[in-house]
Parts: C-alpha cells; structure tokens; sequence
DNA sequence: CTGAAAGCGCTTACAG
DNA sequence: CTGAAAGCGCTTACAG
C-alpha cells in the first residue's frame, strides 16, 4: 500500500506538493502536476481515506436505522437515502435494528464515536422515546407528525381517511381494520384517520373490528382468522389494513374461509409496494413515495451535517390513493 | 467533542495511561483505573474511532455489493452479513449497484481507499469479468461454480434439475423456462440443470420453450406472455420459474389469460422468499438458505481480512425442494 | 505501573 | 509555486 510520501519521493516534490496537486491542482505548476501524476500511476497510489477522514473529521458516512431490511417499502426508501448519499460522496452504513432497542443503541453509539456523521431513523418516533442527544444529526423518514426533531413524512392520518371513505363512498359501513402494534405511531395516526372518517359519516365506532399485527405477511394471516371466525352478519365487509404486506397475508386468510374479494369482502392496504400489484386481486392501496421519503430525508441530514440548517423542519409529501381489484361495492 | 488528552488532564494521568486504562486495564493499578473512569464519566469521553480506526489500519467495515437492495431474498442474505458483521464487531456499508458497472467500479474504489476491510459480492462471477486485484479481499455469495475467488453458493444445477425433475415426475413434458438475463451465471447454471433433467428422461429440448426476464416481478409478467400468446397445443404445461418474483408476475400473466394454475399450468419458482408462500395458488419452489449464505459469506471475508486463511474455498450449501399448490399432475 | 516520545497518512497555515 | 513543520486523536515500544 503506497502512501503519499512514496508519490512523493518519486516525483521528487514534498509530500505537501503531492497533496496540492491532487486536491487543489491551480495551485501547482503543470510540470509538478505532471510529474506527481506520473508517479502516483507508478506506485499506484490510493489515498488512505481513513488517514483523510481522521483529519477532516468528517466520516462521510450515514447511518441508516431500519427496522427490517426485508420490507420491500424500507428498502425502496433505502434506495432514495443511497442514491443521495452517493451522488454527496457519503457512504451508507446499514443499521438493521430488527426491532431491538439494544441493536438501536449499538448503531447509534457507532455515530457517537463518529464512525459515521448523522442518522436516518426509518422507524417512527414514540412519544415515550428520549429526544436524541443534542449533537447527533439526525433525520425521522416515514415519520408522524410530532416527531421532536427533522421528520420527513406523508399525512398519514389524511391518507388512512382518503382510504376509509374510499370504503364508505362504495357503500361499506361496517369496516375492519388490520392495524400494527398498538403503540406504534404509524398505527396510532392511520387509527386517527379511520375514526375521524367513520365520525364524517356518521358511524359508530366498533371496537370488535379492530386488530393488531406487526406488518408482516404473517401476521396479515393471523389478523383475518379474527375476522373470518366472525359471525357474518357481525363481519366486516370491508378491511383496511395498515400496510400491503398484512393485506397480502389477510387475503389468504380470507380465501381460506373461502371468502371472495372482494364479492365477499374488500380490502385495502397501504404502501404500494411492488408486490400490491400482483396480488390476486391487485390491491386497492395508499401509494406513499419510498424513494421520495428517502432522498428528502438523506438530503436534510446532508444539510444538518454541513451545518446550513440548524431550524426543525418537518416536511411533508403527498400520497395518493390508489384504486384496483380488491375494494368493489358493498353487495347487500 | 472530547478526547484522550481531556480525560488525561481531568484524571491527572498521561494520555498513554488513559489509553492502556481503557484497553488493556490490567496493566493499570486501581487507582488509577478509578480516576481514568470518573474522568472519563465526567467530560463524557467517546473515543474517536476514526482515530483508532486509522491508526490500527483496519476500517471495521465489509462493504456490501448487491444488485437490488428490495429483492427480498438478497435483503435475507444481508441479514446473515449484518448479524455476523455485527456480533464481530464490524459495520456493513451498502453498495446498491442497481447492475450499473460504474457504480459497482465507484463502491469498490471505496474498498481501495480503506474505507472498508473487505467486499461481499452478492451478484454471481461472470466468465468474462477481470479477476479482482489480488489485495482485496473479496467473498462471493450467492455464486455460481467455477468464481476464481472465494465462494459461498449452492449447487443451482442440482437444484434446478430437482425441481424440473418433479415437473417430469408429474407428467409434464412440454416444460416452458422463464430465465433471467441469458449471460446471468444462474441462468447459464439452472439452464444446464433444467436440460440434463431433459436428457435424462428423453425428452427432446425445444428452444420456444425457453424466455428470457430479468429477475423482476414485471418481467416475469412479460414473459409469461410470450407462453399465453402460443397455440394452446404448443404450450408448456409447466413453467419453471428462476425465481419467485418472476414466478409471482406470471401468475398474474396466466391468470389474465385465463389459465387457471395447477390445473391448466403449473408453475414453480426458485428461492423460497417469504411472498411463495403467499401467493395465490402458494409457489412451489427452492429453498435457498439465504440467511446462512449471507452468515458463511460475512464468516469467511471475516477471517481473509484477520488473515487466518489463503486457500480459496468453494462452500455448497444444501438446497431444498418444496412442494405448495402451483404445480400439480399434468391433465390430458 | 507510569510517562515522554514517536508515528500512523494526511493537510494547511506560514514563510519564502 | 513550493517546502518545512505542526497537528488531527490515538497507541505502543521504550525507559524508568
């Protein structure tokens, strides 16, 4: 591994002459400029990032919190916060917390011995969390309103209600809902939503339609036995679920009773993810921006690193509902 | 930001103290650990890893070269890398190529730059790609036969042939291939199985059988048009599938045209993702074991990097056949 | 058990 | 335009 004093013993220059040409070429003369090329081809010369980054303390690094690699929706935001990251010359280092408050605390320590410059926290921000410590930079993407620090999100509570009455513009009133775990943000905004479209319409509130998964497919599965071990005439006959992936499980669930959506029973999700799509029937479903969310939230950190901001901001992208197969009218 | 000098001054000891306190304590009496940590506690000392890292040349990092971060079955094999890299104490940085060689050439010259230890490439070795420079140490997952480097993979033209093999064991002849890119190693790789499954039960290939994806949901739709376009008489009455997402987008190609899977056309993927299961009919398929490649991959760069190992390894992990309702016996 | 000193590879203010 | 020198925060061989 050669270093800039072999470059520079073999162009005959100081070490300073070297790291001028490579940095700052004007301000050296084309016969040094030539000869330090030259060598630093010969010796093949990488400059040692570490020795680089030790000294301009700066790690060009991101740490990317999220809670599981494999959802599709998280690795479409990854995409937007990589291609970002990228184009600034900052790396992402990948922080899958699975959940685990421990695994979280290890990431964040890496940021605090400056391993990387600032954070995006994919996960949304509980109101019982601590506010983050003052010097972290630190970006909420996918979050909810009221997040303590830069929160780039969508109107979750307005999208739940551009689904809800989606479901009740098609004549449903009794409407299931296939929510996350119960404390999670996300879960308690879209909650909101549902409420104040069922109080629009003048609905009453049925606790028994209410379940709770944890946003995988599994648990979608589980969440439509509680719907499907109903008496019909207490079923719903329309389901929202908080997120595609529960929606996709809920659908085989349903099938499994041999219910047909949505002749039978509709239901919708939210993300659009790529697989919402294929489903069989498509889903009905929010469209939120993943790589959008992404992109906005890495260049905010950016910003926060570079010190041009220093305001809260909370920045919020539309979403749009989408309509296919799997809501339909509501068949008396 | 404080640092060693801080915490020396502060305890009353030299910086080398400070230093020997934190990491090998038992060189230090008592007492002087007791001032070196309350100092520490005090001025709220984190050590500055770009520090360390720097100076110990060693970046603690495994860069991560994978084609499409929201392909779920490579967001499993990186939490084998993440799990490992972790409990070892090393941190994984994303290279999302998107197939782009510039980008892969941009995340590799971060390697050479010492930003991170070693690569874990998770595309398969192309025949005609340059071997990569000798000091860089590098572990393929997810690899074909034959990468001139380390290699940690299954046996794809085994498991290829399993699964045409339970095609033909159900009386499927005329066996239709949606295959990735034609120069993608698994596709040259599950090709050769999927023809030495034909030979051995005598069956004479047929090249109209056989249409190019490119490992996308959406390509898997194409492709399965170029199957429903075909005189019914000349089409396959099975289609095996290079892997799930495709297998997914051509269910919904099949159904458009109204054939109904098993009965009319069976179809199998390959890779045994979380969505196989939830397809409608449930995906008969592959099983990599995805996490464990990720696992042995991380295990093995890991010990190029601490030096322990020179022989380049070839590990095959096992694969397996299962069985769900998208194939069933042929029907005259 | 402890401290003074050197050095990892780079950059930059300073002087010429 | 160029070089000598200092310094970023840490660790460790050396001497005591």
């Amino acid at each position: 591994m050669s270093n800039i004093r072999e470059v520079s013993r073999v162009a005959g220059v100081s070490t300073a002459t070297v790291s001028r040409a490579l940095s700052t070429p004007d301000k050296v003369s084309e016969k040094t400029l030539k000869k330090v090329y030259d060598a630093v081809e010969k010796v093949q010369y990488r400059p040692n990032m570490m020795a680089q980054n030790f000294r301009a303390t700066r790690a060009w690094s991101l740490m990317v919190l999220v809670p599981d690699i494999t959802n599709r929706f998280f690795a479409t935001v990854i995409q937007g916060i990589e291609d970002t990251a990228q184009k600034n010359g900052y790396s992402v280092l990948l922080g899958d917390t699975r959940d685990s408050e421990q695994r979280e605390a290890e990431y964040i320590r890496r940021v605090e011995t400056r391993q990387s410059d600032g954070i995006i926290q994919l996960r949304p921000h509980h109101k019982g969390d601590p506010k983050p410590a003052e010097h972290l930079k630190i970006v909420n993407a996918c979050g909810c309103e009221g997040t303590p620090y830069d929160c780039v999100r969508i109107d979750n509570v307005g999208a739940s209600r551009a689904i809800v009455d989606h479901l009740i513009d098609m004549g449903h009133r009794r409407i299931g809902v296939i929510s996350g775990l119960a404390d999670n943000p996300h879960s308690i905004d879209r909650l909101k939503g549902y409420h104040q479209s069922l109080a629009a319409a003048g609905i009453a509130p049925d606790s028994s339609l209410i379940t709770h998964g944890d946003f995988t497919l599994w648990s979608g599965l589980q969440a439509a036995g509680h719907f499907t071990r109903m008496p019909a005439r207490h079923r719903p006959t329309a389901i929202f679920s908080m997120n595609d992936d529960m929606a996709i499980g809920a659908l085989q669930g349903l099938k499994n009773a041999s219910l047909r959506v949505p002749d039978d029973i509709s239901i919708a999700g939210f993300d659009d993810t790529e697989y919402a799509r294929f489903s069989d029937p498509a889903l009905t479903t929010i469209a939120q921006p993943g790589y959008d969310l992404g992109r906005c939230a890495a260049d905010r950190v950016l910003r926060l690193i570079e010190g041009d901001e220093d305001a809260t901001a909370d920045i919020v992208l539309p979403h749009e509902l989408i309509l296919r197969q799997s809501t339909g009218a509501h068949r008396k």
